[in-house]
RNA sequence: GGCGACAUGGCCAAGUGGUAAGGCAGGGGUCUGCAAAAUCCUUAUCCCCAGUUCGAAUCUGGGUGUCGCCUCCA
């Protein structure tokens, strides 16, 4: 199909942008590094799941025949210190934790990636991997595990640039006296099974995985030995994806990932939102005040490589943009005159473009170079422009179907607009209409203030009509009048 | 200390050496009894200095500032 068009991505181990090439022809490999299961998502993990989410759509855009494993580990010191601090079990913890994972995400609308694997189900695939690193003499044993010995690696530190003598001037202490160089990395953990139960046997003794060997397990084992995409936040890059090459490669004994991504953090008064920081805003938090699609709108407006910082007022400003949209949506809906049932089966089945059309080619353009999405969104909102100028109906249509296809690549969810559609529809039956945040007792008494303000209109008593317009403006109430002296309200809570 | 990234209008934010996308806010017009909403129009020479070039926001060098990684972290 379009599987030609040229794509290209900044790759972080080469620092630059490359044009990109698949392993196998028309079939990418993607992997990204999952959350650790012990805490809600917050909002630097959402851009990150966004980010690499848009990347996956981008991909089956052009064609490819995307397979995305996205990881979660569920096995970590911090998933069993959570665990003992509320009296429940490691297990216990990683399921709630990836239930509320997968809450968040569908919430956010994210697509399923291809496979999921856990960490906890691939504890043979690392203890494979660990045995043929110790024998190829790129690890070793101690009494507390086994370490990857990292100057038997020549190229160590090549995708983050980190030479190890460089590491060791600039390193602080290690108190591990067992490690024969400071940046050697735990494979295996052990811990004494008598007081510490949560772990697995090994030819090493008890004990549990360190973190690193647990993605590259899990990439062989679903993937394969050679990846095209490897992607992750920022801060992975060190040390963890530097280890995640030592280990695969040493192991392998060929090259491991094609291209690196990574993407930039969300910073809180410019200072990176963090767990540790403990300056962060779940997901679930910022649901009470956002929506998804505005969230979203939010990350999208920056480059994916760029930091972000998070503000209310930036984020308000993505919520007013959004739901402009989504009204012109609905307005265009109405002028191409396609109904709810026409929304449903686009948005379900939207697969149908073919991308190298004319009407989709600055929007293709920039998302090929390097998933340009602020571009992307400019694009996107010239055919919302084209929309709302647009007097003819099958020109609309086309529009509309143009605009559906490229939510999906986007991830946008549309069907919200339905929401300003039915307020559309009522206005033009004749009707009062009161939207979202009003309180259902109070419901009719508005709608009887509406039409004692339309007689008073009607009847040029303009004194009365404003006084009721203030005084429902004094209960937060926003009005919008409309032709025929029909007026909308809603409440202006929910635009804080 | 080592390595790296970034610095664009009131705010947010793109930008492939050829003369600055888009959004929010603001200003003006239209519409409306007024207001709101909607709609149309509208606002920059890109941190500082030097250099390369016919030409630089874009390349080079030097400053200044901010942030990140080097420790768990998306």
């Amino acid at each position: 199909m379009s599987s030609t068009y040229p794509l290209h991505f900044y790759n972080s181990q080469s620092r630059q942008v490359e044009a990109f090439e698949s392993l196998e022809a028309g079939k990418v490999k993607l992997y990204v590094c999952g959350p650790t299961v012990y805490n809600d998502a917050h909002l630097g993990h959402a851009r990150c799941y966004i980010t690499w989410d848009v990347l996956f759509r981008t991909l089956q855009f052009f064609g490819y025949e995307v397979t995305y494993a996205r990881n979660l580990t569920d096995v970590d010191d911090k998933i069993i210190q959570r665990a003992i601090e509320t009296g429940t079990t490691p297990e216990a913890i990683a399921t709630t934790y990836t239930q509320r994972f997968h809450e968040d995400l569908t919430r956010l609308n994210t697509l399923s990636p291809t496979i999921e694997p856990k960490a906890t189900e691939h504890i043979d695939a690392m203890h494979t991997m660990i045995a043929t690193l110790i024998k190829k003499n790129h690890a070793y044993v101690t009494d507390d595990g086994v370490y990857f010995h990292t100057p038997s690696m020549p190229t160590y530190g090549k995708l983050a640039r980190k030479p190890l003598d460089a590491l060791q001037a600039g390193a602080r202490v290690d108190v591990n006296t067992q490690k024969r160089h400071s940046a050697d990395f735990a494979l295996w953990k052990r811990v004494d099974e008598s007081t510490d139960a949560y772990g697995w046997a090994s030819s090493w003794g008890f004990g549990r995985p360190g973190w690193h060997i647990e993605c590259s397990a899990m990439i062989f084992q679903n993937l394969g030995e050679q990846i095209d995409i490897h992607a992750g936040g920022a801060d992975l890059m060190f040390p963890h994806h530097e280890n995640e090459i030592a280990q695969s490669e040493c192991c392998s004994g060929h090259p491991f990932v094609k291209t690196w991504m990574h993407n930039g953090f969300v910073n809180v008064d410019g200072e990176k939102m963090s767990k540790s920081l403990g300056n962060f805003a779940t997901v679930r938090d910022l649901f009470e005040h956002y929506d998804a699609n505005t969230l979203r709108y939010f990350m999208l407006g920056h480059h994916y490589r760029m930091p972000v910082d998070f503000t209310p007022d930036a984020l308000n400003g993505a919520k007013i943009r959004w739901h402009k949209l989504l009204q012109q949506f609905a307005k265009g809906m109405q002028l191409a005159e396609l109904n709810e049932v026409w929304l449903k089966e686009a948005v379900l089945h939207p697969a149908k473009w073919t991308c190298l059309e004319e009407k989709h080619s600055d929007f293709v353009a920039v998302l090929a170079q390097d998933m340009n999405t602020p571009r992307a969104l400019a694009e996107w909102g010239r055919t919302f422009k084209d929309l709302k100028q647009s007097q003819d109906t099958d020109k609309a249509k086309a529009l509309l179907n143009t605009l559906v296809q490229e939510a999906w690549v986007l991830g946008f969810d549309l069907l919200p607009a339905l929401a300003y559609l039915d307020e559309a529809k009522s206005l033009n039956e004749g009707e009062f209409h009161v939207v979202d945040g009003v309180a259902p007792a109070e419901k009719a008494h508005v709608l009887a203030q509406l039409e004692a303000r339309r007689q008073a209109k009607l009847a040029k008593d303009f004194a009365s009509s404003d006084a009721i317009r203030n005084a429902l403006q004094a209960k937060g109430l926003h009005l919008v009048d409309r032709a025929g002296g029909w007026t909308t309200a809603s409440s202006t809570a929910d635009m804080t």
